[in-house]
Parts: C-alpha cells; structure tokens; sequence
DNA sequence: GCGCTTATCGCAC
DNA sequence: GTGCGATAAGCGC
C-alpha cells in the first residue's frame, strides 16, 4: 500500500460505498464529487482499497464504460470475477464494456 | 480507431 | 523536488 488511509482516501471510499446495487460509477464523477480532478488518485486509493467487500472498486469504471482499470489485464480471473458479480447486481457487461452504461452511471 | 502527450492530485522517497 | 498510479481529454495519423 503506497496510499494510506488519509482524508482524501476516506472521501473516495465513502463516495464509492455510497454506489449502489447495480449501479456504477466513473473516477472522473468521483473524482468530480470530490471538487477535484484527481482521476488517478481516486484510482490510486482504488488500488490500495483495504475495504475490499466494503468498497466495490468494480463498480468504478473508466469513463467510457470500460472496465479498462482494475488490474488491466494482470489476470483475466480477477476481471472476469468482477464482470460476473456486475452481472449479478443486473449490470450488464460485454467485452469488457458496460451496456448502457450512460444509464447505469450512478452520479452523486 | 489507435497511440502518444499533457494535465492533474495525493503520497512515498 | 521527483516519480508513480486502476485516468481523462486532446491531437495527429
């Protein structure tokens, strides 16, 4: 963990817990619910995420709809992992991409 | 559509 | 002060 829990991290999770069931959500909304830019620290408190249950990173995706992020293509379970639990929270994902992502966006 | 570059934020060294 | 990271947006080809 390069990232401790600090206040900025506290915010991201409590934002991210705050996405509901079948509901996702972008770094860019978080980071733009925090009043910052900071896309790639809310990734980078993603990373460390020591609530892993608590803190569904899966329901952060890249701006675009993909799931682009996470631990890229490090290991294809892990996603694939994610992608089926999006699918059981009614979220659905192709190829790596959420379908309707437009509506399935969750904004603060 | 794909790839590279720049901008931005927080933290570790 | 510099570098790193699960990004974003812009520009060129």
């Amino acid at each position: 963990m390069t990232k401790p829990s600090s206040k900025f991290s506290q915010r991201v999770y409590e934002l991210t817990r705050r996405v509901p069931k079948g509901r996702v959500t972008t770094y860019k909304l978080l980071a733009e619910a925090l009043g910052s830019r900071a896309y790639r620290a809310v990734g980078q408190v993603m990373r460390c995420n020591p609530y892993a249950p608590a803190v569904p990173c899966h329901r952060v995706v890249a701006s675009d709809g993909t799931l682009g992020g996470f631990h890229g293509s490090k290991s294809d379970q892990e996603l694939a992992r994610k992608t089926r639990l999006l699918h059981a929270e009614g979220v659905i994902v192709v190829n790596q991409h959420i379908k309707d992502f437009a509506q399935l966006v969750y904004t603060f």
